[in-house]
DNA sequence: ATTGTTAGTTCCCAATTAGAACCATATCTG
DNA sequence: CAGATATGGTTCTAATTGGGAACTAACAAT
């Protein structure tokens, strides 16, 4: 299955999923939330290589979900923010909070 | 990354993610809202292979988001249904359908 | 000049996915 | 009963994707 045929499915559903798809994808959109922006920021918050970061962002930037903006000249320096569209996944990662906290509590030690 | 490492995560996105993050899921999950249940129907409606097919359904089977079922004997068959915890997920995907809608319209052709 | 920082890219190996073939169970046809 | 068909898988091999480390580029600091 090749995912970008997804994006012309009847589905809006699998329209959605052929761009936010993927394992790592959410996760970039909700640290964008946390107000991360810039590439090293992704890098330690989530533990992704910075080759699949970087292609990630690629796709999320030609997907409109995120704008790259320079931030300062010199030197040069990217940062990656979320576009109107992007924001509007807001309900999306709501919906999956809200099951996670439900349905997969997290079981902390006493104390 | 081991994505199962993320079911234990402080963050309740990361907790969802680990389970439907993937790419063939939410997908399966949706077909199930629409009234399909039987290996088969999931297969045609997907273009998935068996194999993975097999693989994902065992995973929402463990992670009590379906419940298989024999709904007959001879020959066995068995049906994959939503849980409540399944159904919960109702919310994800209504998020997930609206932004397909608004920001990724299907352009039709005319007729 | 050397070291450090950020943001990548390139390379190679491991893991996952795709696709086809195969198998088990059971029904239907004759 | 033999042979064909259907469902629901499993197994095998090849292709694609992901992971991890090393390398590059631009610049700052010392």
């Amino acid at each position: 299955m090749k995912w970008d045929d997804l994006s012309e499915n009847y589905c809006p559903v699998a329209r959605t999923l052929s761009i936010v798809g993927d394992r790592w994808t959410l996760l970039i959109i909700r640290d964008c939330f946390f107000g991360l922006s810039k590439f090293s920021e992704f890098q330690n918050s989530l533990g992704i290589t910075r080759h699949l970061l970087s292609e990630r962002l690629k796709r999320l930037v030609e997907a409109e979900i995120l704008e790259k903006r320079q931030y300062q000249d010199r030197p040069p320096r990217d940062e990656y923010v979320l576009t109107a569209r992007g924001r509007d996944l807001a309900d999306t990662l709501h919906a999956l909070k809200k099951w996670g906290r439900t349905h997969m509590p997290v079981r902390r030690s006493a104390g």
